[in-house]
DNA sequence: ACTACGATCGACT
DNA sequence: GTCGATCGTAGTT
C-alpha cells in the first residue's frame, strides 16, 4: 500500500477491508479493518499535530508515511498509521477490526466475546496485544503488517464526522470518519444497521 | 510539584 | 442518550 502519494482521506478509505496482522511470540492475530478516521495535520484542529505542535510523544507523526504511531489515552492504546512525506504530520486512526485469526486469544485479552472484542480503537489494540513498543516502527517491516492477498473490498463505504472531538469548529463535523457499511464491528453500530455477510464485502467473481 | 485535559470505555437512565 | 473512572502527557509554577 502507498502511504505517501494518495491523500490521507484516500488512504483512510483504502485501509478499509485490509487484513491487519500482528505476529507476537505467542500468537498470530489478524482482522479486517472496518473503521478508520483521517487526521489532516497542521490545519486540522482535531489533530495532535495541529499548528505544527510537536512533543516527544508526537514524534512518529512527523515521520514518513507508513510509520506506526501508538499513543495512550485514558489507559488505552490508540493505533495510527502516518501518511505523506516526512514533516507532513498526517495520520489514519484505526478504530475497529473484524477478528479473523487468534480470536480465542483476543477474547481472553479482552475478557469479552463477539463484537465487544474489537468494536473500538482501545478495544482492538488490547485484543491484538498492540502496545507502544510498536510506536515509531514501520508497518509491513516487522511484527505489524497488512496482508494484501487476503484483504477484502467493502461493498459500500459510509462517511461521517469523527468521534469524540467537540469544540473544534468546522473540524468537529468534517466528514473524515469512514466505515464499512453494515459491518457489526464498527463502533456504535446499531443492530438494525447490521447487514448480512454477503452484503458487507464485494463479491469476487 | 501541581494542574488540566483528553482521537475512551463501560455502566447506567 | 448521559456520566464517572482513570492516568499519561504536557504546560505551568
Amino acid at each position: 500500500m502507498d502511504f505517501i502519494h494518495p491523500t490521507t482521506k484516500e488512504i483512510a478509505q483504502n485501509l478499509l477491508g485490509k487484513l491487519l496482522v500482528h505476529k507476537t511470540n505467542t500468537c498470530i492475530y489478524s482482522g479486517f479493518i472496518v473503521e478508520t478516521e483521517a487526521y489532516l495535520g497542521i490545519e486540522d484542529m482535531a489533530c495532535h499535530s495541529y499548528a505544527g505542535k510537536n512533543t516527544p510523544r508526537l514524534q512518529s507523526m512527523y515521520k514518513i508515511g507508513g510509520t506506526i504511531y501508538v499513543y495512550t489515552m485514558h489507559t488505552h492504546h490508540m493505533l495510527n498509521i502516518t501518511t505523506k512525506e516526512p514533516n507532513n504530520p498526517q495520520a489514519v486512526l484505526i478504530r475497529a477490526i473484524e477478528p479473523i485469526e487468534g480470536i480465542e486469544q483476543m477474547a481472553a485479552n479482552r475478557q469479552q466475546t463477539g463484537i465487544l472484542i474489537s468494536n473500538g480503537p482501545g478495544k482492538l489494540t488490547k485484543a491484538m496485544a498492540i502496545t507502544k513498543e510498536l510506536d515509531g516502527r514501520m508497518i509491513n517491516e516487522g511484527a505489524l503488517y497488512i496482508n494484501q492477498e487476503k484483504s477484502k473490498i467493502p461493498n459500500e463505504i459510509i462517511t461521517a464526522p469523527r468521534i469524540g472531538i467537540p469544540n473544534k469548529g468546522d473540524w468537529t463535523l468534517a466528514p473524515l470518519r469512514y466505515y464499512v457499511k453494515g459491518n457489526p464491528f464498527v463502533s456504535g453500530m446499531a443492530k438494525k444497521e447490521v447487514l448480512p455477510p454477503l452484503k458487507i464485502w464485494r463479491n469476487i467473481i
